[in-house]
DNA sequence: AATCGACGGTTACGGATGCAACCAATTTTG
DNA sequence: CAAAATTGGTTGCATCCGTAACCGTCGATT
């Protein structure tokens, strides 16, 4: 293991976002070509849709989005009236986000897109492999997500 | 299994997205901070560094990155002198890469500092995990990187 | 050898992004 | 209770990025 030479396609950051790359591009197609969705506002919507109504700090934290993403893809969804926000009673800082019916909508119809999408891809690999790949990331995520405070 | 809901943070393409950006992020520190390179100017020098003289094309071949990109961070490393091009004799369309002495230095610097970098990323895994995780992401990357042919 | 399509590489342009500065509301501190 | 520090969220700015259009060169076809 000399220190010599690095091996670009062995090193563990080069190959995650290459395969980050890979597979959010293919993904893309069904929340950008298919909904015209940039992918912040397709995260928005995931976790608007997931957890219900929310502040965008809790949207942020939900969607691992820096404040500006959400903040600006937040008044993209609102413009097309995915989304409402209400003012919060108790603090007037807050907006409390919520879909619309066109928002909940538009997310009851990509879910089983991307479910598929995703078993498609897992369909490739074999049990074996799908247990490792899910036991890898567990742990990766495990060891880098905590110890590197991403969002401010 | 409903079709109803989606978890965001359990969903691949989401999960390989905020680890390869978590990831990154931090190593970016060696690349970005100590030496002022951006991402795809740390990947040619990485490319460079590891196979000797390339064209640009074979570069973006080797980083997986767009030619344009690559163009670009060839033309910044060539500002700062640690690359050179050479006119191909047989084709005048090709230039040849080549690392001078001051990028070989640099590259050689960092060699060492992106292996301890992975390496202690990896000390907080359990050897099954990291052998779990190294099966994931091959068997992933030969599903998801043939079947998307990501660059023109 | 003239034409046409492919190829290596660059660039103009529009859109996305992160950082920092900012505003307003709230909480903390003295 | 006034001042200061913190928080939720937005915006200006500079930079980055991908697409498409482009330029010059090469190879094949005729």
């Amino acid at each position: 293991m000399s220190d010599e030479i690095l091996a670009l396609e062995r090193f563990l950051p080069y190959r995650l976002n290459r395969l980050a790359d890979a597979v959010s591009r293919d993904f893309s197609r069904i929340y950008k070509e298919r909904f015209g969705l940039t992918r912040p506002e397709w995260r928005v919507l995931a976790a608007l849709g997931e957890l219900g109504t929310m502040t965008a700090t809790e949207v942020g934290r939900h969607s691992s989005q820096h404040k500006t993403k959400v903040s600006r893809a937040v008044a993209a969804l609102e413009k097309r009236r995915w989304l409402a926000r209400t003012a919060d009673e108790s603090d007037r800082r807050v907006e409390r986000l919520t879909l619309t019916k066109a928002g909940q909508d538009a997310y009851r119809e990509m879910v089983p897109l991307a479910k598929a999408f995703e078993k498609e891809l897992l369909a490739e690999l074999s049990a074996a492999e799908r247990a490792a790949l899910a036991a890898g990331l567990d742990a990766l995520e495990q060891a880098s997500l905590d110890r590197s405070n991403q969002f401010d």
